[in-house]
DNA sequence: AGTTGACCGAAATGGTTTTCTAGTCATTTT
DNA sequence: AAAATGACTAGAAAACCATTTCGGTCAACT
């Protein structure tokens, strides 16, 4: 088999396991099967190699996404589940939590910079989805990357930080029930 | 003068200085010309005094949103001015600067703590100009607190997380017209 | 009764040594 | 010749430990 196949293979799975300041090229070197120099031959230094695997994470992220869209469903359904679906990821997908984790606790560069651009990727997305719906005539014409910031923020902050400082905490549907309140509502024509 | 004024007008001092951590009760002491052991008699800690000079700043921040909200202005006008008031206590007033500081660099738990507490406030007091508003009859009858919660963390957002990420920083102004395009569009009846 | 600062143990600090690791490159393998 | 390798290096991080600092106490003092 390939050999950038086996380290990206080897890569994805020690950041995945140990998170990208405790993986040593050594390490991925190992599973890979291959010397430590090989690595080198394809990608330019640890960074590079990271940011290969995360620009693959993202992609996963964004047809898991992509999955719980329904054509025939109003926006405010589709965006919902979309970012519900992506905030998720933060849970369950074993590399996101480990670099959200190491971000908290080292604040590692590399990894603040990857965290930013799976952000950014979020808001990308959101952002395209407004687009679609405000041309299909479903919702007003809007800054759409200032709501697609507001609507990852608004979501991060109900979903994530609200529990932190309250006993209450809120379900999926009371929360969606209060951005179709608001947010969602404002948008519409 | 009375020791206890005293002692909170030198830990004040110190506090708004060097902050939490780099405060001594022994600094405090001598600010406040009183023996270390002095202070231990009217306060039960360093904890406990620093709780105290925070909450009298949380009194500050409170008169001064008071002092910029108009009777007679919309609701979108009063709290737009009081969540810029407030988050512009981030900059300008040496205390917060310093906790807030502090919190990031050293993640102090009892600077932890103290901001929650200020958070806290500042949703309470929001929490109050919705429920004076919706009384007035000018806004919808929504979840008071979730929508001072949902304002808070957007205005926070855009603030001062924002240009951490984009080039094109915004404007006041354009912040303003964007909260009054969707969230507060959203309240009115 | 109220105040004080010497004192204590726990924690922080900082300087030094040791270990670790990203990246290189001379050598080996294909 | 081209690709692969792992011993090697320099610099960063960790471990270590002696020393200092500081929150809190309390016996002495006013």
């Amino acid at each position: 088999m390939d050999r950038k196949q086996e380290i990206l293979l080897a890569a994805n799975k020690s950041f995945s396991l140990f998170g990208y300041k405790a993986t040593t090229m050594e390490q991925i070197a190992k599973i890979a099967n291959v010397g430590k120099g090989t690595i080198y031959n394809f990608f330019e230094n640890k960074e590079v190699l990271f940011q290969e695997i995360v620009l693959h994470m993202i992609e996963e992220m964004k047809q898991e996404a992509i999955h719980v869209i329904r054509e025939d469903a109003q926006f405010q359904e589709n965006a919902h589940a979309a970012l519900m679906k992506m905030l998720e990821f933060r849970e369950t997908h074993q590399l996101y939590a480990k670099i959200i984790d190491e971000e908290k606790q080292w604040k590692t560069p590399a990894v603040k910079h990857v965290i930013g651009q799976v952000e950014q990727a979020i808001v990308s997305f959101i952002c395209e989805k407004i687009d679609k719906y405000v041309q299909k005539g479903e919702i007003r014409q809007v800054n759409a990357e200032l709501v697609a910031y507001l609507l990852l923020k608004a979501y991060v902050a109900f979903v994530n930080d609200w529990n932190l400082t309250h006993d209450n905490s809120l379900s999926e549907e009371e929360i969606a029930n209060f951005f179709q309140d608001t947010i969602f509502r404002s948008l519409a024509i």
